[in-house]
DNA sequence: CCTTAATTTCAGTAATTATTGAAATTTAGC
DNA sequence: GCTAAATTTCAATAATTACTGAAATTAAGG
């Protein structure tokens, strides 16, 4: 059964889902993937391929990819409605969600191939100390993006709830840094 | 005086130099910049625009726009050699400084300006509570980034051997907080 | 199984982004 | 301030990436 194409878009919507697709850029995502995803967002119903061109005036295709792509974040929830052949896709409700997930992907596509880079230079490293100085910075390099990775990975496995009280805490985690600091008797 | 053009670049140095020229598609960043970065990164001595041409057979014009684009992200040290009219440049020697500036940076072209595109929005919200889920999407996206950006905000004050300790720390942090919050009775 | 709706794939084309060489501008030393 | 070296700008073009419509594939309902 073929709902409406019409999906309405409030001037909010549009203003937020035109930012998406412009900052899609700047990410690694194209235009039409960052507004495909704003969309989802802020519509509060499940949208098939069909609603998802018509509301961003795109072909089939696109969207069918641009499905895909989002897919591949694992930012995609699909719904099926009974009585319908249409597969109806929307967003996780939570924003915390999406942005664990968010950070995450990046990781995994960003950093990673990396560490796993520095790693492999840093294991086939002779002992002959040829070109050290290179081989030093990529050892802190390396150190660095691990001590990052792991982090990441922690604060990962937190929930929401501890994690939001974390970051609220900011550079107040400090104090209590020094305080066991100083109870340790560490500098 | 024209140096050598002859930058050696050892097989290690070159794979470094290729990997962030690949990964720099995934960053915001073109293959060329990458690897020109990555080139600076490795190479002790500060190099001139026509030596960063010649190791990376790239145009002098293209070494001169990477050049200003790297300058736009706060990565370069421009270095004046004594009987030299060239300009030499290279990277910060400190490799946690420059994870400190590249995270800045990308806040502000990354995040920055979508928070000024929701706090804009959620202004202009009209009494009229029309199209409120999305509105209530976008105040929870904007309530999210600003607790991100502030906490970035943040540790970015705090000195590079304390930002480790916290770092290395990682979730061993939340304990702490359990102990603060039992104390002060919280849950 | 067969039919038809739905989705995906893919080759061609459009749009964007990167790179170059030549010309213009800037800069430093005389 | 003149000269020559160094750098930047910019219009042309190369390379890449995004988008489309048509054809192929998949999947659901009878």
């Amino acid at each position: 059964m073929s709902d409406s194409l019409d999906v309405e878009i409030s001037p909010h919507s549009e203003s937020f889902i035109q930012h998406f697709g412009e900052m899609g850029s700047r990410w690694g995502i194209n235009r039409t993937v960052g507004q495909m995803c704003a969309l989802l967002v802020v519509t509060e119903k499940p949208l098939n391929a069909d609603q998802i061109g018509a509301a961003l005036h795109i072909s089939r295709s696109n969207v069918s990819m641009g499905l895909k792509e989002l897919q591949s974040w694992n930012l995609l929830r699909a719904v099926t409605v009974a009585g319908d052949r249409k597969d109806y896709f929307t967003t996780p409700d939570d924003v915390w969600e999406m942005a664990r997930t968010l950070i995450e992907e990046r990781r995994k596509r960003e950093i990673d191939p990396t560490l796993s880079m520095l790693r492999s230079v840093l294991l086939q490293e002779q002992a002959t100390g040829e070109d050290s100085y290179a081989l030093n910075k990529m050892n802190d390099m390396h150190d660095l993006i691990e001590l990052l990775v792991s982090w990441l990975n922690e604060m990962q496995t937190l929930k929401s709830q501890r994690l939001m009280k974390l970051l609220k805490l900011g550079s107040g985690v400090n104090k209590i840094l020094d305080l066991t600091d100083r109870v340790s008797g560490r500098s």
